[in-house]
DNA sequence: CTAGTTGCAAAGAGTTTGCATGGCG
DNA sequence: CGCCATGCAAACTCTTTGCAACTAG
């Protein structure tokens, strides 16, 4: 289906591309843009048709509640996954290496193919130890 | 806080014992019980305690749009991760040396414990593929 | 002009909570 | 008997949807 550059999917774009690296829940996102031209709806509308279109992912937190999306990781961290920290909430980084070398692993042993967009690791971090 | 071993929280472990090995959401959990002596509120009241005693863990699907409640894994296959099949729905139970690997290299070069009770690997299974 | 998009408000789904009643220990 | 738990219904939150008006191409 044939999409339109309307003022409000703009809005909605802008904001995922500056804040790349952080999660929202759909309410969040919209908090954060409905000082500008764009209502709620046309948030809930839009962020299903920029995943479809692979702008975004849409991942669930560990805690069961929230969705959240996030914005697409570009070319150079494209494989990387993520941890997700249950006591502070923040989001780290994994060791590319340590990533591949696991999914190489699930490959040849298990034939299961992973998303590296959908899974994140949950567990406890450093600083939180 | 102390609990009372009422009727309906029976009912409601014994399902979650029963049906160890598949996930629910409250509201499946209910369906199943319904026929017997347990309200809604009873079930979304207990499940969370049921969490904090240890009994059950709780878990985000893919799809970003459910909660799911899963039973505990017992002693034997605690450490297992499992892998969830995107397009068939379908549970899998993860290599245990792949896993302990994984958590292992995690564990040394990032420092980050795994809870493997909360993480899911998402993906494409061998015979969806 | 036409089809996609928007805002608003209403409708749905899932979950939580207040309150009076009931039951475990 | 005292405190915890239950059932019911109302309240809430998050998300979806119908509809008329609007707009990009």
């Amino acid at each position: 289906m044939r999409r339109y550059a309307t003022s409000q999917r703009k809005i909605l774009i802008d904001f995922l591309e500056k804040n790349r690296h952080s999660k929202f829940s759909a309410r969040e996102i919209y908090e954060n843009l409905k000082h500008k031209n764009i209502s709620l709806s046309a948030v809930y509308r839009n962020l299903p048709l920029l995943e479809k279109d692979g702008y975004i992912n849409r991942v669930a937190t560990g805690d069961g509640k929230q969705v959240f999306y996030q914005s697409i990781e570009l070319a150079g961290c494209g494989k990387s996954l993520h941890m997700f920290c249950n006591k502070c909430g923040k989001t780290f980084h994994m060791d590319d290496d340590i990533a591949n070398n696991f999914f190489g692993e699930i490959k040849n042993k298990n034939n299961f193919s992973v998303d590296v967009r959908k899974t994140i690791v949950y567990g406890i971090c450093d600083e939180c130890k």
